[in-house]
DNA sequence: TGCAAATGGTTTCAGTTGAAACCATGATGG
DNA sequence: CCATCATGGTTTCAACTGAAACCATTTGCA
């Protein structure tokens, strides 16, 4: 049942309309990775981000995790009261300012890391087995020119 | 201050993640259009969403609504009943099955659609100006591909 | 110095979310 | 027929979320 058209009022095409593919596409994609580490480790999407940025950069404040996971402080504040509790990363307070904290994985941390991060790669690679290689290196260059300029700093 | 680097751990470089890139860039987008009709009419993303499908396809049940917008029966759900509350949709029960709803917009419905709509669609080509045209093409093929089939259907 | 403003981080509160349970109606098959 | 299963839709519950308020510490500057 194929339903009236409205002419008159330029109705949207919801499926043609950019930001609503954009968001199917990123949600679908997002929920099968998390899925798969949610089940096996109990973590969260937000807190596998904090996990994947403090294996990169270690020694991070709590705020810098932020700017980098592009999450809130609250989300980040979070996420860590629940990483700490379960050994996976070590707090401890900044020598100099006794407001930031000094973040880092604990070897537990790191072993979930690194049963993680080769499955959200592999899920990616799912992902991109999809497109042609060229449209592969499209994407790329097209989505960094969607980028919020104030994520990419430094 | 760099940090230091654990090449023999692999850490996933999140910005160059493309799940993570379409995460954010698909946020940043739906925010900035939902920002806008969001203070103008009180209306949330999901709401937005089912009007904009009532607006295409007039008669439509509650579970049809719910796929063709992708979103769960339970979001569908109370988007209409703050729609019908705000006198928004107009629904009744269907003739021959009285589980189902037939759904549509009212005449106010339709007035805010028809102010939300240009809009929204205006959004969109800011975005896709920040593309060269040839970029623009390879995206809208690329998101195809992409897209789950599921969602897709008829 | 010392006091106001800024900063790092946590907590509170109220609203949103989805999964599962639920209710009503409709279809199916013995 | 009528018991059972499927379907459309709503409600409940517990978890999650972000904005604002909050606390502690540091910075800036009169």
């Amino acid at each position: 049942m194929p339903a009236k058209r409205h002419p008159d009022h330029a109705p949207l095409e919801l499926e043609r309309f950019l930001p609503y593919q954009l968001s199917i596409v990123s949600n679908t994609v997002s929920q099968a990775i998390a899925d798969d580490y949610q089940a096996r480790h109990d973590l969260s999407v937000t807190e596998w981000r904090v996990m994947a940025v403090l294996a990169r950069f270690d020694g991070l404040s709590a705020r810098e995790v932020a700017e980098r996971t592009a999450m809130d402080k609250v989300a980040v504040s979070r996420a860590l009261a629940r990483l700490v509790a379960a050994g996976r990363v070590r707090r401890h307070i900044h020598a100099n300012d006794k407001r930031r904290s000094v973040l880092g994985l604990t070897a537990t941390g790191w072993r979930i890391h690194d049963e993680v991060a080769p499955m959200a790669r592999q899920r990616e690679r799912e992902l991109l087995a999809r497109l042609a290689p060229e449209e592969q290196a499209w994407l790329q260059q097209i989505l960094d020119k969607l980028m919020p300029q104030d994520v990419v700093k430094s």
